[in-house]
DNA sequence: GGCATGTGAGACATCAATGACGCAGTTATT
DNA sequence: AATAACTGCGTCATTGATGTCTCACATGCC
């Protein structure tokens, strides 16, 4: 493949995040236009619109992947990882409505990440015993709240930003002291 | 209008709500099998597919609104009135994943009785200091996480039921002791 | 420089959903 | 019972998305 094929791909796949996001149903020349590209280009890459949508949703499960490694959930004490993990997604600037809502539940190895990342905040007392899956749901659908507050009241996020903000508000809701 | 004909239109819309929670983008067809009706007449009683969701959220936020007069957001205690609310919601069975999701933002008069529970909420300690269009956000996505957890994890549904779960998380998350 | 590969533009076939009719048969209403 | 209103079914036109293909041109790579 040649490198230039190769950046072409990277495009799409960029692009498609965004616009998917604004609108699950685009159509896969939205996505080319955004891209810069032809429309047949986007077939040329992608064999199908389901192909692209297999390789996007791939593509983001590596990069929670990667946050839950470098958030150190396994290691750091739970609390700080947490905030971590919370910080790094935000900064990558993932369209969190696509990622969560289209392209399916994360990939089983997330999923343990995270409910590893709840155990242990369970065992040090940082919130109330329950059961992980139930957590991960909750982090999940505040991270999309807090993903598209700033829009309309940056005030809220005061103190420890975005990240700080919706920490703050998962530990409460899962019965934190 | 006859007798025979509103029912036709109640029963799509009936069959409109379960359908479109399912898949937001099902064809009117599946909509009229569901309602035990044809495609034609989903057409006759609709006059395109954007009249039909406009009716469907009209519907939902006609629900919603007796709702918050039922719960008495203005006049009783504000715990009670969120717990009373929540529990009615959730038997009235509605999809909501369509009606937050879809049926875009609740209309003018559910934003303002519930800006004014989370402001009565906040004025008896319940929750912290906080935007009222937060606390509705964070209310409306813990709802949608709350609502379809039976299926997965019927054991945390313990004590006060589902709405008590929604009003411990709700009140954990926006800060309240 | 030359070859292989990638690309844009456009044409084309297909398919599903939408929306509009007409007609024959049913049902509510008076 | 007579009439007006509904409905199911089938037909048709239209539209937008998908996917495939070809051809001329460009661009990366050896």
């Amino acid at each position: 493949m040649r490198a230039d094929a190769e950046r072409s791909t990277a495009r799409i796949l960029e692009a498609a995040e965004t616009v998917l996001a604004d609108d699950p149903n685009a159509s896969l020349e939205r996505i080319g236009d955004a891209a810069g590209v032809a429309r047949a280009t986007v077939h040329r890459r992608f064999a199908s619109r389901q192909a692209l949508l297999k390789a996007l949703s791939e593509r983001l499960n590596d990069r929670y992947l990667a946050v839950i490694e470098q958030a150190k959930v396994e290691t750091a004490p739970p609390v700080l990882a947490l905030h971590r993990a919370s910080e790094i997604v935000f900064d990558l600037k993932i369209s969190h409505r696509f990622s969560i809502t289209l392209a399916s539940a994360p990939g089983r190895e997330v999923q343990d990440g995270l409910d590893l990342l709840f155990t242990r905040l369970q065992e040090a007392g940082a919130i109330a015993p329950a059961s992980p899956s139930w957590c991960r749901r909750v982090y999940l659908a505040l991270m999309g709240e807090v993903y598209l507050l700033p829009d309309e009241a940056p005030e809220l996020v005061e103190a420890g930003g975005r990240a700080g903000l919706l920490v703050k508000t998962v530990l409460g809701a899962l019965g934190g002291r």
